[in-house]
DNA sequence: TGCCAGGCCCTCTTTAGGGCCTT
């Protein structure tokens, strides 16, 4: 499979159209069942952290006064993921604060995301919660560090999206597990689901 | 120091409501 890059963003709020700023990006290339790269860095825009964030994440307003500007840290971040295609948890929360975060750079471009989220959601149905961190402790994934920190979460959606292609290898019986067809997978109602998969199958 | 979303998905549904998930 072609490599695929894992991101996932720390912020200070749920939507950069309401000024939420990142404060953290993690990011994981993997390629062929295996993670290949790693790049995280806390990124200084000057927005303030609220409590909670700070309490939920750990990233404090004083440890961000000393981090690098965010245009710096999205110029390395975009250059470590290329052209490679994207995923995240829950990606529609992290490909806005990617689109806004390279916005500012000039550096916005199209990008489909692969959601670990929804694709769980049609894969382990039985699943009792779909949290990232619930999923990883659910299937067995190893610990990768402190939850709801960028890279930590990366890695952790990094390796529950190759234990999704492993299962749709092996347990589904699909043939390749390409990026354009994680999208559709994680489109589709759930009969069509079966039906995509069944197409895919040998 | 602080405002507080929206798409997905299920069901006691579809002329709707509420929980989940991300920070």
């Amino acid at each position: 499979m072609e490599t695929v890059a894992v991101i996932d963003f720390e912020t200070t709020g749920m939507k950069p159209e309401q000024g939420a700023r990142a404060t953290e990006i993690g990011a994981v290339l993997i390629r062929d069942g295996v993670v290949i790269d790693r790049y995280a860095s806390l990124m200084h825009t000057g927005a303030w952290v609220p409590p909670f964030i700070e309490s939920l994440t750990g990233i404090t307003n004083e440890m961000l006064l000393d981090a690098p500007p965010a245009e710096r840290v999205m110029r390395e971040v975009s250059d470590f993921v290329g052209d490679a295609p994207m995923a995240a948890h829950n990606a529609a929360f992290d490909s806005r604060f990617w689109s806004a975060e390279l916005a500012r750079i000039d550096r916005d471009r199209p990008v489909d995301f692969a959601c670990t989220l929804l694709l769980s959601r049609r894969l382990y149905p039985e699943a009792p919660s779909h949290k990232l961190g619930n999923l990883g402790r659910w299937a067995d994934l190893p610990s990768v560090g402190r939850a709801h920190r960028a890279l930590a979460d990366a890695e952790l959606a990094a390796r529950l999206l190759l234990r999704m292609e492993a299962d749709l290898l092996i347990r589904y019986g699909v043939e390749e597990v390409s990026h354009p067809f994680l999208c559709k997978l994680q489109q589709a109602p759930r009969r069509r689901m079966e039906e995509l998969i069944e197409r895919f199958a040998p």
